[in-house]
DNA sequence: CCTTCTAATAGTTATTTCCTATTACGTTTA
DNA sequence: TAAACGTAATAGGAAATAACTATTAGAAGG
């Protein structure tokens, strides 16, 4: 990091203030009454800020106030100066407003996919000038991103292992089967509709689960250890659709999140079917740093996926 | 006036410091130090400056500091400021230094044509940022310029009419007379050098003379009123080199100050006579108007000058 | 668990800014 | 020429602000 030794700042915004509203109006006391001081005070600082410069900014006696050379020069930067400072201000005013911002948010593949595409369309309508940066990685990574400030925000599924992750709840996702066509589950209906599978009953089946790392991975393990037994593993792969399609046909079946099975779209479909009460759910959080100051702008956002996630489950 | 609800510029120049040390070090502390604060002043200007700004700059807790969003364009533009203000802080030094300025100087055509031309290059030479700016207009007009402020200085000779003026004598130019080829006066030689003239000799002669406004049309006719008679004019103009010419070509004879009759080089040049003792001569003098501050610049210009002319009269 | 950092808070002091009253100085008017 | 007016500068004291010291509270590391 370069070190930049910056002289000591004794002028201050203040006086190049006072000297422009001087120099507009051409009289210390107009321009003092103009800047709501007294008179005195306007040429004490007037002096003052002359003194340090070791330049004379007007030409003044006690009939006439007119710009010395020094003095336009003076001006023309100072002006350049407070308009800085005036977008600087408004800048951050937009911030607070939520006329501005950025928010980094991560979100794992399946949710990128499925969720945020609901919620992004509207958040843009409400927040336009709001930017929104988008971070895909496995849940395990997100937590490290999110924990080590990379992101201000992620959308993850409980359990957390980061302890240093906070989060606010923004909804129950159910979670389906995924069977190939004509799997004998998938036979059996009530009037035309599937009937729903108890976990107990995929004890013999071939699984077809997420790689390590990935959240939903562990909630499949939980949710057999829960039903009595382990589950026999057949393939894994990393990303969620090609699952999908490996079931479709017939290398085996898997569990799925709802808004998945909602929504696939691809060529190679399996069979969703629901899963017998009480219907197994993950909880889909947004997670940030513990003990952190959320801004104006990821609060915003958070708000505005609940209200989103609450129009998706009508 | 206790009107504190959308007070224009409360953020000061030493805040926006502040922050962007904070930054640089990211930890209060060492800013602190390096910015030759206590740390606890250093936390109280911070949080004074998010206040007002409604903006959190840095994400910190007891162990750790880091720029938010907000605060990461915060700084950009803050450092923008301090760059423009560090600009200003030098042309000002410059200016004060005489390293920089801008000094317009009046002077009369003459003057303009015969004696700058010696001074401004060793000025240049001496402080070559300093911009000289040139204004060339008749006498009567320079003194109403100077005394109105639209020159700094200006170049004259006495007596000045406007008494809003003071002056600082630069030299004495002494008067030489302009008679055509082969005139009477001319001829008068002692050991092949021209005998100096008297004034009283001209008073049957015929004058070309410059037109009113014109200093040193006052100054001849001064001179022959003392020497006890009003000149003939067969002619005026309002340009000296033009009057050489017409003496040149035998039209009528002229006064002119020395520095004109050292440096005719146009193709009708007159013959040039020394006056007799009292030799005449006029006072070249730098006015400016009375009781104002001169600038360094200016200052300096005139010292120049000074040196110039004892060069120039050696 | 204790020690060590670090930022925030409390209370006080020092500095700076601002105010009122007044002076000084040009300019205009009588 | 003197008097009256308008304006900037100065003086001295009051108010506001920024600085300091001492301390607390919270995280990180041994």
């Amino acid at each position: 990091m370069i070190q930049k030794t910056m002289g000591p700042v004794n002028m201050e915004l203040r006086q190049l203030q006072y000297a422009l509203q001087i120099a507009a109006e051409r009289n210390f006391s107009r321009a003092a009454e103009k800047l709501h001081i007294a008179q005195p005070s306007l040429s004490q600082q007037l002096s003052k800020l002359e003194k340090e410069l070791g330049v004379l900014l007007f030409q003044r006696n006690t009939s006439t106030v007119e710009l010395t050379h020094a003095g336009a020069s003076f001006m023309e930067q100072a002006q350049k100066i407070m308009d800085a400072v005036e977008l600087l201000r408004q800048e951050m005013s937009d911030i607070s407003q939520l006329r501005g911002g950025k928010v980094v948010v991560g979100s794992m593949p399946i949710t990128g996919a499925h969720l945020l595409p609901h919620v992004l369309p509207s958040f843009k309508r409400k927040y336009p000038e709001i930017e929104i940066t988008l971070l895909e990685d496995s849940s395990m990574n997100l937590e490290k991103l999110t924990a080590g400030g990379k992101t201000d925000l992620s959308l993850l599924a409980l359990p957390l292992l980061e302890p240093s992750l906070a989060y606010e709840v923004i909804g129950e996702e159910d979670i389906d089967l995924a069977v190939p066509e004509g799997h004998p589950l998938a036979e059996r209906t009530n009037h035309g509709k599937p009937l729903p599978v108890r976990i107990e009953e995929l004890s013999e089946e071939s699984f077809i689960v997420l790689k390590k790392g990935q959240g939903f991975r562990k909630i499949t393990f939980d949710l057999c250890q829960q039903a009595g037994f382990e589950p026999k593993v057949v393939f894994e792969s990393s990303n969620m659709e090609t699952i999908q399609s490996l079931v479709a046909t017939g290398m085996g079946i898997t569990l799925v999140p709802r808004f998945i099975s909602r929504s696939s779209r691809s060529e190679f479909v399996p069979v969703y079917l629901p899963l017998a009460e009480p219907v197994p759910s993950r909880t889909l959080v947004i997670a940030y740093r513990r003990g952190r100051y959320l801004s104006k702008a990821a609060e915003a956002f958070i708000e505005t996926f609940r209200e989103t996630m609450r129009e998706l489950v009508k």
